[in-house]
DNA sequence: TGATAGTTTAGAATGGTTCTAATAATCTTA
DNA sequence: TAAGATTATTAGAACCATTCTAAACTATCA
């Protein structure tokens, strides 16, 4: 069984043509830095056609199931990420692209004080990059 | 001259009554951190009425002339905020509602190591917050 | 005071994401 | 392996925060 059908069985997740070429395109890259919209045209650009419904519904799936990480950037899209390591990012706002800054790029300072009666959720760190003029 | 209408002056924006309603609502308030659903809802409480369009016209000028910060936050909203200082926020998710983290809370090991070719334009910060349980 | 430039407004448009509900595919059980 | 049950896909509508449009209004200043 592939690995990507296999990944699915494993996450009750019924593998699905639409399913198999998304969880494929994910397996084949080392880095996935992927909105709905730039993955639904990497399909269309190879005929293969998956609704944005699915496109949707699949990775947040996939999200919910731990199998990508999905993060917002500066209120714009929606990104789904297959690093799952605590870590952050550079945007790229020329290019709409992402680059992973490692966790341990960024320390806080210990402890850092947190509000009476809240915990920690989630934390985002986006560093927005412009050209060198 | 009130000063509300001395800082409108200053920035040539013309003191209407909206942008006069705007400004005192800044001025009367330590910290502000507002988006323009909770100030039009503000307003409206006060029989006070300002279009949507301006709302989020006057926001965005008085964050063009460095009156007011902009910012998103986890995609749900355009926030603004009076506090200039370089600074990071913690979000209270149940409360919809935004705490300083002053900057020298997070240190940043130095140097980042910045992509070639760029430079940084801006930092966002979240830190998502929830209720103990 | 009248010309000009700037401002406000309602409502339409936009764009990313989710919802709806009909159809299709997959799975389970016997 | 057929039938019924469950889950997935889809087109298009709906949603919601924000921006745009263009007409009416207001402040400014010569």
């Amino acid at each position: 069984m592939s690995e990507a059908k296999n990944i699915l069985k494993k996450n009750s997740l019924r593998p699905t043509s639409q399913r198999l070429a998304i969880m494929n395109y994910i397996l084949e890259k080392d880095k996935v830095h992927i909105t709905a919209n730039k993955l639904i045209k990497h399909f269309k650009n190879r005929k293969i056609n998956i609704s944005l419904a699915t496109i949707y519904n699949n990775l947040n799936d996939l999200a919910d199931k731990g199998i990508l990480r999905k993060f917002y950037v500066n209120n714009d899209k929606m990104w789904f990420d297959s690093n799952l390591q605590d870590h952050y990012h550079f945007y790229d706002i020329e290019k709409d692209e992402l680059i992973d800054i490692d966790k341990n790029e960024i320390s806080f300072k210990n402890p850092l004080k947190i509000p009476n009666g809240k915990i920690k959720d989630s934390i985002n760190i986006t560093i927005n990059l412009k050209n060198k003029i």
